[in-house]
DNA sequence: TAAAATAAAATCGTACACAATATTTGAACA
DNA sequence: TGTTCAAATATTGTGTACGATTTTATTTTA
């Protein structure tokens, strides 16, 4: 029983209640766009919905801050991160660095394992757009970098890019002016296709240019702070 | 006054205890070899060491476990990580990819900035080996690839060094066969030389070379477990 | 004596109380 | 009306108490 409690529900019956579970919740609420960055995340709030004590839901705060997906400030509390132009660009280029080797290295192994996972969720991305579901498509082409990286057979580095990646779907909330074109979204296609086929040189290659893509269709050209933000989000409702 | 205390200590004065330092110091313990693998970090002893409660050394040995260089067991607590087999090689791997890329990156800049970094450093180095101090070379050796990793530009792959350095400093004290030789040690005055001239390939390579070296020097042939190091350690003592 | 069962001590897990700090409210005043 | 200050409220920071679990010590039993 250890990390859970029990606790009376709704529904009548006694249920546990895992901190690792928590955690994944706000950590994929964060990353899937439902909590937009800024938000303060105020602990008792926090409690009363998960039904847990605050020196739990403060430890699960915690280890989101050590992810860089909130920001603790002192005696103000949890906030989700709002990453600077400095930290985005920083981001995209650990990915770079970190990815492109991953998509090689997958190449060079290319086992049916591989070959299995990346189809499997090729498929699942492929769903969610035949369905129109444009939200979807989104969240699932986030994770294709996810399942790749895991693919890699190398788990810290594969750790490290979950914490990347997490920090790009921040950014891309804070900076992005457009939305991905149909071209893009078809480099995961093709990347696929490579690193199968062995090409590590030539998967990497497409990787970095992927990623320099997403990349550009961010808008740094800082409005200030989030008051324009603010306004303009007045004005058009 | 966030993140400490005050106490009366010893000296009579009052004192205020930062949680940032002690995560400090016992990190730099760990990285140190003053902790071993494998101790057990005992809340109670820690709160009484440090002078603070068991609410803020839990947040501590939580960023630590973090980190990768403690692991927390559930109900048992707290202990100074014993890196795997398996994640040494990870751990390395990751090192080369990252370390390599920063070497180049350094290179590619090599402004006066890293050029008196280095330096500096390297003029650390020999002081502790003029000195005769073994032990003290072998941390700054340590130290070498920090402060390269901070010269690049890259505060996130940078971070990220800092937490392999530990834990390669973790996975040393568990495998290590042999001491460095000579050899071994001249290595960072010639990637310096190479980071300098700014020729990045030539720097990676060494880097990458250097590293598979350090790796080299481990002991993988596993002894079972502690067990053995134990009866050892009481047959010889 | 050795193994098993039991009791005692040590240690961790969590909630909660109270202190410290920040934010909001609202009254007084120009 | 707008500004300043103070009280009230809200929120976080940290020590501590108590229950749960593990470890160690002791006793029992074969």
């Amino acid at each position: 029983m250890n990390k859970t409690s029990t606790l009376a529900t709704a529904s009548g019956g006694a249920e546990t209640v895992d901190s690792d579970q928590i955690y994944n919740r706000i950590f994929d609420a964060i990353v899937d766009h439902n909590l937009a960055p800024g938000t303060h995340l105020k602990e008792d709030e926090l409690c009363d919905i998960f039904g847990i004590g605050r020196t739990r839901m403060r430890a699960v705060l915690s280890r989101l801050a050590g992810d860089h997906v909130v920001t603790l400030v002192a005696n103000r509390g949890a906030f989700v991160a709002q990453p600077s132009v400095e930290e985005a660009r920083e981001v995209f280029r650990a990915r770079r660095v970190i990815e492109c080797h991953l998509a090689a290295r997958a190449a060079e192994t290319a086992s049916d394992t591989i070959r299995e996972a990346m189809h499997a969720h090729l498929q699942h991305e492929n769903i969610a757009r035949a369905a129109g579901d444009v939200v979807q498509v989104i969240k699932r082409c986030g994770k294709y970098h996810q399942v790749l990286a895991d693919q890699a057979d190398s788990p810290i580095m594969a750790h490290f890019v979950r914490e990347l990646i997490a920090r790009s779907s921040l950014i891309i909330a804070v900076y992005e002016a457009k939305n991905p074109d149909e071209a893009e979204l078809e480099e995961h296609t093709r990347l696929t296709e490579l690193i199968l086929e062995g090409k590590g040189g030539e998967a990497s290659t497409l990787m970095d240019s992927h990623l320099r893509g997403i990349e550009s269709r961010l808008d740094f050209s800082s409005k200030e702070d989030s008051k324009l933000d603010l306004r303009a989000s007045l004005l058009d409702g």
